[in-house]
RNA sequence: GCGCCUGUAGCUCAACGGAUAGAGCAUCUGACUACGGAUCAGAAGGUUUGGGGUUCGAAUCCCUACAGGCGCGCCA
């Protein structure tokens, strides 16, 4: 049984053997864990280490003096082949082929908790995303941020973490005033306001909302502008909910900015407000209340109550952080477009304000925009100029496991371009199909199998011989196979989760090949018997299937059996 | 002006500080006696924007120049 954690606890152990008769010196002790990995380039072994390059200086030799010692230990070590120095002292480590064909087995015996792990485990965490006004649809705009939120959160669960993912609701304001005089106005036959939304939806919305309470355009002026806004909202905060709901995103939380305004177990904004006083970054000025971010490295101070009485959004954004953490979160994940990058500095330096330590509670992942072109051109995306790609319309274009996977497969601080005839047209060279089709394909041959009478071995049972997985692309395919945890943990720990994605291309790709590879074939051939080889390679076939699902659930993309 | 992000093949993008920088698309050449070919093999395509530095090793880290995106309200 070789995976690349074990390798490296092997090498530690080496290490430790090794300072303990004396034979190297570490000042800074020997490290919990070592680099290792599959290397690129063939005839590079199946793993690879720089633990000699990493060390052989502090050890005070040279990196292949050093490389040479743990060579002599590391060669003994139970499932390793062999292992070489090569280049300026990394060891490249060959695994006996039985410890590596056990992989498969332990994959199918995990079934669909492979790949999880405990790194995050003790961590309660609040994903927020999308968090779009409820004055319009959702767009392209948001969509990145469905798809990369959603996907984090279920990475950060697969690493252990306990995850809230969260909605706020901005319901609150000029914009939903505005909102609501746009539709009334649209109901009313009159021009909507200058500043106000000009999308085709609104005119839709105004006839929903008479269609269904034809009184409301009876009543006096002021009631109605907000019985249009109410109507407005009500309707439209169920189309997101909905359009969400179908994209397979779905929160544990939609949290009313307007709520934070009412008396809360947790405490109204103005409690919250008062509750900062005696933390000494508040401050009177011009007539307004201030929080003083300067103080923690914001470029400005900002306001809280304006001049007006107002409160302001930053009052509400600090009220409902703060909410969080009474709600228990340690650590309050934001995913913001990089329009809202801004926002960065005073949420720091408000956290700050508040007595709490900003790198442990607080972090904003920035996303960077995402370009549509149409014919060329770029496709402007305003709700209030009314040119509006909705997520509703991409999915119907695109589906929703396409849109979902080729979001997904890119990091968020990149910015990303996509051609909307380029992905509603040729779809079957999205990189989707290529990964789902693989799933189908085991589907199939774990199917065909069961025609001919094979069936998995059962837990403890004999009948899988993991040394007759011997050829080098089971041999690669193992490997791949065993990498699927720390991929997920990386994706985890570094909220990225196109890690995925990119992984399930690549273990595609090499499943691809086996099953083409003439000497590899897993049903028995013409009138041939079943070979133990061929069991095998079944539980080969059903572990490689274990990892295409898993992977494929992580990104809330679905694992066809038939496409 | 200040701040954040980005600059990699013709295009869209990868690459926990590792060895000869990789995929997909597009282009070209092959493999259908198929465990479903939505596949596979191969070719071509690169001074990782330029210039310094750090080190055993840099697309990656630091400095700098250039280019692009975004932001810098008692708006939301």
């Amino acid at each position: 049984m070789v995976t690349p954690d074990q390798i490296s606890t092997t090498i530690v152990d080496v290490l430790q053997a090794l300072v303990a008769d004396g034979s190297v010196t570490l000042p800074d002790g020997v490290p919990t864990s070592v680099t290792v990995e599959r290397p690129r380039q063939k005839g590079h072994g199946d793993y690879a280490t720089n633990v000699a390059l990493q060390l052989g200086k502090k050890a005070g030799t040279n990196p292949r003096a050093f490389a040479e010692l743990v060579k002599a230990r590391l060669e003994a070590a139970d499932g390793v082949a062999a292992v070489e120095i090569a280049g300026p002292g990394f060891l490249n480590i060959t695994v006996e082929v039985g410890a590596q064909g056990q992989i498969a087995a332990d994959v199918v015996a995990a079934g669909a908790s492979y790949g999880g792990s405990e790194v995050l485990a003790g961590n309660r965490i609040n994903v927020e995303f999308i968090s779009a006004n409820p004055t319009g649809p959702l767009h392209l705009g948001h969509t990145r941020w469905a798809v990369l939120g959603d996907a984090i959160g279920r990475v950060l669960e697969a690493a252990g973490a306990e995850v809230t993912r969260e909605f706020y609701i901005n319901d609150r304001g000029n914009q939903m005033d505005l909102f609501g005089a746009s539709i009334e106005a649209a109901a009313l036959g009159n021009p909507i306001p200058e500043d106000g939304y000009q999308g085709g939806y609104i005119v839709d919305l105004a006839a929903r909302i008479v269609a269904e309470q034809p009184e409301i355009v009876d009543l006096p002026a002021d009631e109605r502008l907000i019985a249009f806004r109410e109507a407005g909202y009500a309707v439209q905060l169920k189309d997101q909910q909905d359009a969400l709901d179908r994209f397979n995103t779905h929160f544990d939380v939609w949290f009313s900015e307007r709520s934070l305004h009412e008396d809360t177990s947790h405490g109204s904004v103005t409690d919250t407000l008062k509750g900062l006083l005696d933390k000494g970054h508040l401050f009177e000025a011009d007539g307004a209340l201030w929080m003083r971010t300067t103080d923690f490295g914001d470029d400005r101070d900002r306001v809280l109550i304006r001049t007006n009485g107002v409160l302001t959004y930053f009052a509400s954004d600090t009220a409902y952080y703060l909410n969080k953490r009474a709600r228990g979160f340690d650590r309050c994940i934001y995913l913001l477009g990089a329009d809202h990058h801004g926002y960065v500095g005073r949420l720091r330096a408000m956290a700050a304000c508040a007595g709490d330590d900003p790198d442990a509670h607080i972090e904003v992942l920035i996303g960077q925009m995402v370009k549509i072109l149409r014919d060329g051109a770029e496709l402007r995306l305003s709700k209030r100029a009314g040119t509006i790609v909705t997520l509703d319309e991409l999915v119907e274009e695109i589906g929703v496991d396409a849109l979902r996977y080729s979001l997904a497969r890119y990091p968020a601080d990149s910015p990303l371009t996509l051609d909307v005839a380029e992905i509603t047209k040729a779809s079957v060279d999205n990189p989707v199909y290529y990964v789902q089709y693989g799933h189908a394909r085991t589907c199939r041959m774990m199917e065909n199998a069961g025609d001919l009478g094979m069936s998995l071995p059962g837990p403890g049972q004999a009948g899988f011989d993991p040394a007759l997985l011997s050829h080098e692309l089971e041999g690669q395919l193992l490997r791949a196979l065993a990498e699927f945890p720390r991929v997920v943990a990386s994706a985890a720990e570094l909220r990225e989760p196109h890690r995925i994605a990119r992984f399930l291309e690549a273990t595609a790709s090499v499943f691809n090949r086996w099953y083409d590879t003439r000497e590899c074939r897993m049903l028995p051939q013409g009138d041939e018997p079943v070979q133990p080889v061929n069991e095998a390679r079944l539980v080969l076939v059903a572990a490689t299937r274990t990892v295409f699902a898993n992977g494929l659930a992580l990104l809330g993309v679905s694992a066809p059996e038939r496409m």
